[in-house]
DNA sequence: AAGAGTGGTAATTGAATGATTACAAGCCGA
DNA sequence: TCGGCTTGTAATCATTCAATTACCACTCTT
């Protein structure tokens, strides 16, 4: 994307961008389908480097996990913190929480290694990584929104169904595919086209 | 599981052995994360013999994509073919088609490749399967079911949320954490008893 | 300007893995 | 019983990939 610096860069900041090249590349190939090389030219750098700031790949997986959540739920907690929140009912709270939760994805590629972290549950370190995960946002839904078992389960239910539709490429066949349009539409209602038509920022 | 026979085996027998046992390794540990080697082992034959039946691990994997689509739709419309059905309002038949799903789920590991699938739409091939599948199920749900888009939405949304709790292995957190226990409960229903202790038949 | 710490890569390595080849052993019909 | 077809494997190959090593270049401090 951006080669603006061919310079030495502080580790601090490399790391960012190495983690934000990973977050893209593990959220569309997975964990097993990526490999380092592939994270390294996406961040621009070589491969060593990747392997050599994380220490392996393993870890830097558990870290953009660890990094998906804490945006998650901070996502989530900033939308409760709002003065509108108070006047809505648990149905309309849900609602509310699930446009924050598709605008966060709209945002960029930060939750969906949490999504295909989801299934590696087989994996004896990132597998109980994920599971914490999950339950730690199911508990913020529960305590902290005040949602009922039911509410949460609909609520990451939809969730799911989100990640889906964006892991299986499901908007590439928004122009083409009628059913596609229709299922798309329904699932991500106002905020369509955050997803539909990846922001192309260009300077 | 069975070496119950060290002899020679047709092979259309054969093809079905293996596919139950690639249905259990693809399910488990996801498409790229699965040797042909460890579905081999599980069928109890040799690697070549894998490759050479199916002609390689892609195709094997977009084999079982059908199979798992075509027992999810068999389920499905044998769910809607049942008397008992047409007392019930579109509510009360998604419950019903759910409760049919995971049963589908609870009998063996046969769907699980399919929520395998839909993380892998950047694959070109693979991808292209998963999503025409995807899109089969809800045409089927829209237009057999007669379900309304929205209506289809909350039920593939849940149906993705049972995936993500099984490949997650939550169910393995079932007796050790409560918080899992309250969301399986929640998920799963009536039907728990059929996901957290799997099935171990024996003779 | 010496040298130590930091940012970075080229080259390599060892293991894993999908696929191929070549071959063996059982079965069946003529 | 001979010869071909089917079922199956051992051995191997070519790649790929995560990780390591060894090195270079720049910058700051003193």
């Amino acid at each position: 994307m951006s080669e603006s610096r061919s310079e030495r860069i502080p580790a601090a900041e490399r790391r960012e961008q190495i983690l934000d090249a990973a977050a893209r590349v593990f959220g569309e190939r997975g964990y097993a389908g990526t490999t380092t090389d592939q994270v390294a030219q996406a961040a621009g750098i070589s491969q060593p480097y990747v392997v050599r700031m994380f220490g392996s790949k393993e870890k830097l997986f558990c870290e953009l996990l660890l990094r998906a959540r804490d945006s998650l739920e901070t996502r989530l907690r900033a939308a409760l913190a709002r003065p509108e929140v108070k006047a809505l009912d648990n149905q309309g709270l849900k609602r509310f929480l699930g446009r924050a939760y598709v605008d966060l994805v709209g945002e960029g590629d930060i939750v969906l290694p949490l999504a295909q972290g989801f299934l590696l549950g087989h994996d004896p370190v990132i597998g109980r990584y994920a599971r914490e995960g999950f339950l730690d946002i199911y508990r913020l839904l529960r305590d902290e929104a005040g949602l009922s078992p039911e509410e949460v389960r609909d609520f990451l239910a939809g969730g799911m169904l989100l990640n889906t539709l964006l892991t299986l490429q499901m908007t590439g066949l928004y122009e083409s595919d009628e059913t596609a349009r229709e299922l798309l539409a329904c699932a991500f209602g106002e905020k369509l086209d955050l997803v539909v038509a990846p922001t192309k920022a260009a300077p």
